[in-house]
RNA sequence: GGGCGCGUAGCUCAGUUGGUUCAGAGCACCUGGUUUACACCCAGGGGGUCAGGGGUUCGAAUCCCUUCGCGCCCACCA
């Protein structure tokens, strides 16, 4: 539909997402940048609707709002992309040079970039688009880069070779929070070693052998030693022996070390300091020999032998065969253990020994706990995560910022020989030239090779709320002064360590603040099988599709409806329906209110009334809402607006109000109605921007200035809670009064009399006209006595009766209130149990004890006229 | 293996320090209703041993213990 695509362009028109800072207070929150190449897909929808939701609000209470948009560069996964259309034309990436490879990534950028953004103008996100951020923007890019050398330059950087988890497929690589632990069932393989010299020969003359259990048969092929634990009395004898590597025939030490648990396998260790960590820390201890026998896409190398350039997992069954011929593989077991796997490309993760840029964050963390544990600088929403925020403080470490690819910022480190020490690390070739001159005044600009790698994305996203507004390069400038730091960051609880926490340790470090006040983790929306919704699984809905089903509205309104902070949002196209719903509720609401003709007569009591009482309950409800906004409960605001607004306003205000079918409204009550309807309009905004603003629009003539989308949003007034009390307890009798025209089958126009037998000293009558108007009574009479042969029910103690020309079955009637008695007495009998317990009345606090004296009293009261209205009948 | 959290109506969830209104909401469901804003609706209604067991207390959905079921995070056991 046109008419959001109409308002959208409104509001563009007329710069009302556009902020620059002013004298106002700001409130700004900068966007998780979606991957530049990625699509819209529903936590996207979530999540930016609570961002449009928060900024939209804060806009209509007269903050200087400012949503700053914008992409990542998202490395991996967009070169991985870009490779593979690459691949789709015939073109493998290792046959272009670096600058050509970027070019195609670039023009890749360029035609799918931004699509996201274009989707989130469809959800009726009013972000600060002349704002619209890259994360590999010119800016954006130096920032990182200065950030580098500083950091460098402090000594928090240092170069190192490490284990690090390897992406065989797109060659790269990962961060520890990239890598996903799968539960795999596999083999555990039983290998014999010889021993070489054994003092123990075997009785058959053959050589000594000793047995040990691997999971990776292939890995023996790096093997360069064998670990047992020196308390181990079955090995005592194998000290300081060797032992031969099956296949390869390589005469390795055994070693001793506590670190070999006696329980598992056979007490026995293979050590491949190349392809495993712990074994790595075994070599480094024991000074052990290191055999890396992968290629980078882990295929083997000249050290697999005959193994030479096939997979590592298709030699892993073929060694096994190979190992069982000739008599070396004893036995295999089935085996759980945990298995690696990326997060991008879903391969299995090797670990591999490269030599890597590494950020040290023990010093750098420490005011990013603090101000989550201690000072509550930044709150999380919900609050359970910060014990998991707790969790991965305690046990931080060192962040591993190169990957290598292209796509990225590439490290600013210039080597110019092959020392191990011989670079330096410079914002451009020029600087890095001079500092490298200093260190060797021979070195010729054409000696200098700029490290090839590139930093990981996160660490140019870990600056965004500062770089956005520019506060890396000019620190000082007006901007980042004004909008940094940000008030709200809306994003998931999956990011929370690799995203989040980062962005505080490096507003700390940069800005000496926090970087936002609240963080509200939104949870991860799934399936009605509580599945994640996936690509692959193919159950993720077509965001676009469902906007231009159930309208921008109704898909905001669905997803918030049933989204609590924090917990996982089961998605069903039931939800939207309901949104939709809500949405041409309000548009019936206003058809009936603009089809009204206004005449200039007296105000009706009934209306009067009814106005009154609804200005109260809506600042009754608007001060919950308040409320329920401070603790971020969005969909609990959202619920009560739509119960307000449903119930209060359309099913009870407008019904009281309404003239009779082509009767005219008079001015007072069509004024108040109409101020009323505006006001839920505006609270209602944030969550329904477009079919709002279309309401309010044609409501009355506006200029631009007085568009929706920069109303004021209502103070609430103090409640008069005696009014509404009055009002539920009419509710109560028009209830009532229903009841009985559907139980004898009386049609609501035909008009009733009314009595009323008070017992409950209620003296105000005040609502009597809406009784009367809402119950079709035609007249209305408080009675001493009850009343013979009529129809009866009970609000509280006072009794209602209605008499009908038709023969009342006394029976049922008799029936009706012996069941109530029954229950009251029973009731009655449980709270006299109670006030007759000592201990509770001693105990209790005494408010507790005259609440329960009261409820005993009222319910005394009531079995007395159940009993007498008994008596009347029979 | 360690840590955190959850289990309340058919579904999704509220339930603040134990005590009126504590057993709730929305949706779904059932019954009746269409000349008069809306059947994308109106009116009325049914539905829960608060996962099971034990304990503390005058009093427990709420606090403690335990069993069962589920989820998440962290961790190098080959």
């Amino acid at each position: 539909k046109s008419v959001e695509g109409k308002w959208y362009q409104y509001w563009m028109d007329h710069n009302y997402f556009h902020s620059t800072p002013d004298n106002r207070e700001p409130y700004t929150i900068v966007i998780p940048p979606p991957n530049v190449t990625g699509v819209l897909h529903m936590g996207h929808m979530l999540n930016n609707t609570i961002q449009d939701v928060l900024i939209r609000r804060a806009r209509l209470q007269g903050k200087n709002a400012c949503w700053v948009p914008g992409t990542d560069h998202a490395s991996i996964a967009t070169e991985a992309k870009v490779v593979a259309k690459l691949k789709s034309e015939g073109i493998e990436k290792a046959s272009l040079s670096r600058e050509d490879f970027l070019k195609h990534a670039w023009e890749w950028k360029e035609e799918y970039g931004g699509v996201i953004l274009e989707q989130l103008k469809k959800l009726g996100c009013s972000c600060d688009w002349d704002r619209t951020k890259f994360t590999m923007d010119d800016d954006m890019s130096a920032s990182v880069i200065k950030i580098f050398v500083d950091l460098f330059d402090k000594g928090h950087i240092y170069r190192g070779h490490r284990m690090v988890n390897w992406d065989p497929e797109a060659q790269t690589t990962l961060s520890d929070e990239e890598v996903i632990h799968e539960e795999r069932q596999g083999l555990l393989y039983y290998v014999t070693y010889k021993v070489v010299d054994s003092d123990a020969p075997t009785s058959d003359g053959q050589a000594e052998t000793l047995t040990i259990a691997t999971t990776r048969p292939e890995t023996i092929l790096g093997d360069t030693a064998i670990c047992i634990n020196p308390n181990d009395e079955r090995y005592r004898h194998l000290r300081g022996k060797k032992a031969i590597v099956p296949i390869c025939n390589r005469i390795i030490p055994i070693i001793e070390d506590a670190y070999v648990d006696v329980e598992f396998g056979t007490g026995c260790l293979k050590v491949t300091p190349a392809h495993d960590e712990n074994d790595k820390n075994l070599g480094d201890k024991h000074g052990l020999e290191v055999v890396d026998i992968f290629n980078p896409d882990a295929t083997l190398n000249a050290h697999g032998l005959h193994y030479k350039g096939k997979d590592r997992f298709v030699v892993r069954k073929e060694i096994a065969r190979e190992l069982k011929e000739n008599g070396h593989l004893v036995k295999t077991e089935q085996h759980i253990n945990k298995v690696g796997t990326s997060e991008r490309t879903g391969a299995v993760i090797e670990p591999r020994l490269s030599d890597q840029w590494i950020l040290r964050m023990e010093e750098l963390a420490k005011p990013a706990l603090e101000a989550v544990m201690k000072t509550g600088k930044v709150k999380l929403f919900p609050k359970k995560f910060e014990s998991t925020y707790r969790h991965w403080r305690e046990n931080i470490r060192d962040w591993n910022i190169s990957r290598q690819l292209w796509w990225g910022q590439q490290i600013p480190a210039y080597y110019y020989g092959d020392g191990k020490d011989d670079f330096v690390v410079a914002e451009t070739q020029k600087e890095a030239l001079t500092k490298a001159q200093a260190k060797n005044p021979k070195i010729q600009e054409s000696d200098l090779r700029q490290d090839p790698d590139v930093l990981d994305t996160w660490f140019s996203s870990w600056l965004w709320p500062i770089s956005v507004f520019g506060g890396i390069l000019e620190p000082d400038n007006p901007e980042v002064a004004y909008y940094y730091p940000t008030n709200d960051l809306v994003t998931g609880p999956d990011i929370l360590f690799f995203w989040v926490a980062r962005m505080i340790i490096s507003g700390y470090e940069y800005r000496d603040q926090r970087p936002f006040e609240n963080v509200y983790l939104t949870g991860l929306v799934r399936d009605k099988q509580r599945r994640k919704m996936s690509k692959q699984l193919g159950n993720s809905p077509d965001a676009l599709k469902l906007i231009g089903e159930y309208g921008a509205g109704g898909v905001r309104v669905g997803l918030l409806l049933s989204a609590a902070a924090g917990n996982d949002l089961l998605f069903d196209e039931a939800l939207c329906q309901q949104g939709k719903n809500f949405a041409n509720k309000i548009w019936n609401a206003f058809r009936l209110v603009m089809g009204w003709e206004v005449a200039p007569n007296p105000q009706p009591e009934a209306a009067k009334v009814g106005v009154t009482w609804f200005s109260s309950r809506f600042d009754q409800a608007l001060l919950e809402i308040e409320d329920h906004f401070s603790k971020y409960r969005i969909s609990d605001a959202l619920m009560t607006m739509y119960k307000l607004v449903w119930d209060d306003f359309c099913s009870w205000l407008l019904e009281i109000v309404k003239p009779a079918y082509q009767q005219p409204i008079d001015q007072e009550t069509y004024s108040s109605v109409i101020e009323l309807f505006e006001k839920c309009l505006i609270i209602l905004h944030p969550f329904m921007p477009f079919l709002t603003e279309e309401v309010w629009q044609y409501m009355a003539p506006r200029t631009p200035k007085e568009a929706l989308i920069v109303a004021q949003w209502p103070k609430a007034g103090k409640a008069d809670g005696e009014l509404i009390t009055e009002f539920d307890y009419a509710t109560e009798v028009i209830s009532g009064i229903r009841t009985i025209r559907k139980e004898k089958n009386i049609p609501q126009k035909e008009a009733l009399d009314l009595y009323i037998l008070l017992n409950s000293g209620k003296v105000s009558n005040r609502m009597d006209a809406i009784v009367q108007k809402l119950g079709n009574i035609s007249s209305l009479k408080t009675i001493k006595e009850s009343k013979h042969g009529a129809l009866s029910f009970r609000v509280k103690s006072d009794e209602y009766f209605i008499p009908i020309e038709d023969s009342i079955d006394v029976q049922a009637e008799i029936e009706k209130i012996r069941e109530e008695l029954n229950y009251t007495k029973g009731f009655l009998k449980s709270v006299q149990k109670k006030l007759g317990n000592e201990r509770f009345v001693n105990n209790a606090p005494e408010k507790v004890v005259a609440l329960e004296r009261k409820k005993a009293a009222d319910a005394e009261a009531k079995i007395q006229t159940l009993e007498k209205s008994l008596a009347n009948l029979g």
